[in-house]
DNA sequence: CAGACATATTGTATGAAATACATTTAGATT
DNA sequence: AATCTAAATGTATTTCATACAATATGTCTG
């Protein structure tokens, strides 16, 4: 290995951001518009930044969500690295790149995260006039993306079902603080893409000492209201 | 973002390569010297290379792998990729970096890949005269390893004990193409951290299609010896 | 206010899988 | 022939996952 043949990529990091809203997972995309000689380009991509000199590859995950959304303490998991050369390849993406970075850009090796937030808690502060929006999870293939940011979120997706798997608490980043049975159902049912039986699942949740029933009842349902929970963390383990 | 706040670290690839002697778990270390004025100071590192231009971080893997065993078709899993700048400021690792890469290196930012390999089929052809030797794993904590190295073969070896569960075709990277129960049975134990019941375990493996029974023993044991199996892909799903 | 409607809540029976546990067998050694 | 070492094997118990439907509670409508 000598000097000239080694190489400096960029190096970033990409935030796979997941919300849920009662009813379907969410993933939350920047609007990006694109000058094409004449016609105006529009697709999504994945809240992301090169990382800084002396920064970690968490905390520029930390960062880029604060930058996004002004909320701290986000649960954030990294996943995976993706490095292929092909992936900043499509002369759109250079376009975009060499208009925001004002560089050349050859290669950009990115670090992805998933990260969970409860949906109503997105605030938006973008500083420049960017778009950021959730979409549907399944609405995600039919959308236009840059880069291989597709490929990130199927990936992203898959990592936090495992990680679900094994830290049950992760559940209640999304949901919000007070919530019923039957969202913390549908969204585990989503999350592990099956049907459960609503009174197995019941069973199941009455064994989970940290989801503590309130004495509280949802509000304005046109039927009978369900009954109030909360996660209690200091009872996980 | 502009052009001078972004920032180009080193990207490189560092392979955990685990390997299995039938008792131990092993992990397979390079040995490096440091000329520190006078003494010359000795320790480990993991098998690794800066990735080249146009190279995919995969390939960067197999061929780190292919240049220190000659091997081809070796299991490769992607597991973690480790940025913190504090990870490249070891005087002794700056020293080592700048006569190995004859570069003043600012910052690599990693990415982990653990390999499985069969412990007999390691072939020693490194271009240089460097040594690569297994390390038991229970070993590795009292070695004195190359920058965060010793941080990466621990999140590795999570990473592998994560894959072994969802693919149990792997234990057979790390065994003896034939093999014995109690071989099997020491290297799941070993992976699972357990002590698992005997006759539960071979009534587990008989439930295993792709474990196959040949009409064969063990040689050269001092008691009854052991009936050997092999592993059949094509029966594994 | 009675009936219709919508979703919430609850228990039992069955089968599958994981666990606990000890004796006999086969070959090598003396 | 006796001893040693590890291999091979079966049953009973418990735990967990699944399948399955009727009643309760509140809202809404005519």
């Amino acid at each position: 290995m000598n000097a000239e043949s080694i190489y400096y990529p960029f190096v970033s990091v990409d935030c796979v951001v997941f919300g849920f809203d009662g009813e379907r997972l969410k993933v939350l995309l920047i609007e990006r518009n694109i000058k094409e000689s004449d016609e105006l380009y529009n697709d999504k991509k994945l809240p992301g930044s090169i990382i800084l000199k002396d920064e970690d590859l968490d905390d520029a995950a930390i960062r880029i969500l604060n930058e996004l959304t002004g909320l701290k303490n986000i649960y954030l998991s990294q996943f995976h690295s993706f490095g292929s050369p092909e992936r900043t390849k499509n002369p759109r993406d250079i376009l975009w790149l060499e208009k925001t970075m004002k560089l050349k850009i050859e290669r950009i090796v990115t670090v992805g995260y998933v990260a969970l937030i409860k949906i109503n808690r997105k605030i938006q502060v973008l500083s420049d006039n960017t778009e950021t929006n959730w979409y549907d999870l399944k609405e995600v293939k039919k959308t236009r993306l840059a880069f291989d940011h597709e490929e990130i979120i199927q990936k992203g997706l898959e990592h936090i079902r495992y990680k679900l798997d094994r830290e049950p608490g992760l559940f209640f980043e999304l949901l919000p603080r007070k919530f019923t049975i039957s969202q913390l159902r549908t969204l585990h049912d989503t999350m592990h893409q099956v049907r459960s039986d609503i009174r197995n699942f019941h069973k199941k949740v009455a064994q989970m000492p940290y989801v503590v029933a309130l004495d509280e009842v949802e509000k304005n349902v046109p039927h009978r209201a369900a009954r109030l929970y909360k996660f209690d963390r200091k009872k996980l383990w």
